[in-house]
DNA sequence: TACTTCTCAATTGTCGACAATTAATTTGTC
DNA sequence: GACAAATTAATTGTCGACAATTGAGAAGTA
């Protein structure tokens, strides 16, 4: 017995915005690759306006920047981005975790159960792709369930970026085991309904993160992803800035 | 003897943008009320594909909430979203205090003095709408000072909404010297270096002003913006929810 | 050669027209 | 009159065309 359900008739222009995002952080295209809003019209049969309005909306995610008559380019990681990026997301997360010990409920309490066995498992299976999923799952959730919808909004500007950061992150680890033992504190200081520990647990946790990736970054000096596979025709140093 | 500046070229959807935006905030339309891109485009003599890049720029700003195939409306304050927004500045302005602190020299120092002199100043002449420009510039200043790039992206996207509370918050301080008395500490905790106490005192301040206006909004029930002029011919109620 | 100017191909910026969709209004039926 | 169906007006969604701008390379010049 199947149930009927609504037909959601979502517009191109969302549809061609969820297509390039995918694309971006699907690995599709590299950092700092050039995008041109021709090429990706005919790739997704529509027309430039509608790509174009997409790129926008991306814009606006971080995930591109734009240089005016030149062209739009994927965003590149970079060393004090990834330190940005973990000391805002630990700022946010923190709230987060404050907020939902306040209203936590025998519902919440599971979800965050079931969320934090799904990572381990993931971690026990080895699954390196499922693993990053599973912890931007873990963290999303505690956002979610805070029921503050603006942090949410605000999160989820900036979440592509953290799962393009976290796959290197995870990769640092020194073991699975050692993803699981620093995620466990997190859910359990929640659940315990200690607020002020779960507030400074996942900001610490995350800055830990963060210091770690800048280490790294500035080691390996390149940006780790590797270069575009053609070179950038024209310099794309002046940015818009708006 | 005068020097040449670039002269800035700035692309219309640009300027559409800016324009709209000062017209939402510079209360030229009221919240929830209607806009539509032919109007809008002949308003400002552009073409209804530029505008419409600009509203789109606009959500994502969230000063207006787009319905497929509907319209455009400008985004209403309610007692829930005034205490969101609240507990969200708090979160982020108490990063960047602490931040701030630690990077800390005499030309910031300065920098902070003379903003909250001139809130000071203000606040003596009883300029209403000056204060709220000096208090947010207060506000901004911290958070540009912090150097956290992100951050203050992340900020920019709320400070217009910031701005629209603002008026209110302002407004339900008993007097004007109390604005003063609630900024000084701000200041002074930052220069003397006190990361811990600037942190906490920036939240606590957001969040007792967040729950004056979430208690004012409810009493007054309705939203305290007058209603739109002219009535809202179609229902807005199912939002896009992307 | 070193430098400037001109030319041109590539790309984004802007526009007006038409299609798709919505919701109010009118018409039809009982 | 009450309800349903058809019509219509208003609005957004999408498109292809043309204008503006950029950057690279060719051509000219000392």
């Amino acid at each position: 017995m199947t149930r009927l359900r609504p037909i959601k008739k979502r517009s191109a222009e969302v549809e061609a915005a969820e297509a390039l995002r995918n694309h971006v952080i699907g690995g599709g295209v590299h950092p700092g690759e050039r995008l041109t809003e021709v090429r990706l019209a005919e790739a997704l049969g529509l027309s430039r306006t509608t790509v174009r309005t997409a790129l926008h909306q991306l814009a606006n995610e971080g995930l591109v920047v734009q240089v005016p008559y030149t062209g739009w380019a994927v965003t590149s990681l970079t060393s004090a981005d990834a330190w940005e990026l973990y000391t805002l997301r630990g700022s946010m997360e923190a709230l987060a975790a404050r907020l939902l010990t306040e209203t936590l409920d025998a519902d919440k309490e599971s979800q965050l159960h079931r969320s934090l066995s799904d990572l381990t498992s993931a971690c026990q299976k080895g699954d390196e792709v499922a693993v990053v999923d599973r912890d931007l799952a873990l963290h999303k959730l505690v956002v979610a369930l805070s029921g503050h919808r603006r942090l949410m909004e605000q999160y989820r500007l900036i979440e592509q970026h953290i799962r393009l950061y976290l796959i290197w992150s995870d990769r640092l680890m020194r073991s699975h085991k050692d993803i699981i033992d620093t995620h466990r504190p997190i859910v359990d200081a929640i659940v315990t309904g200690k607020a002020k520990q779960a507030e400074s647990i996942l900001r610490d946790h995350n800055e830990s993160a963060g210091r770690i990736l800048v280490e790294f970054f500035n080691k390996s000096d390149q940006s780790p992803a590797e270069l575009p596979d053609r070179p950038i025709r024209r310099r794309l140093s002046r940015l818009r800035t708006r």
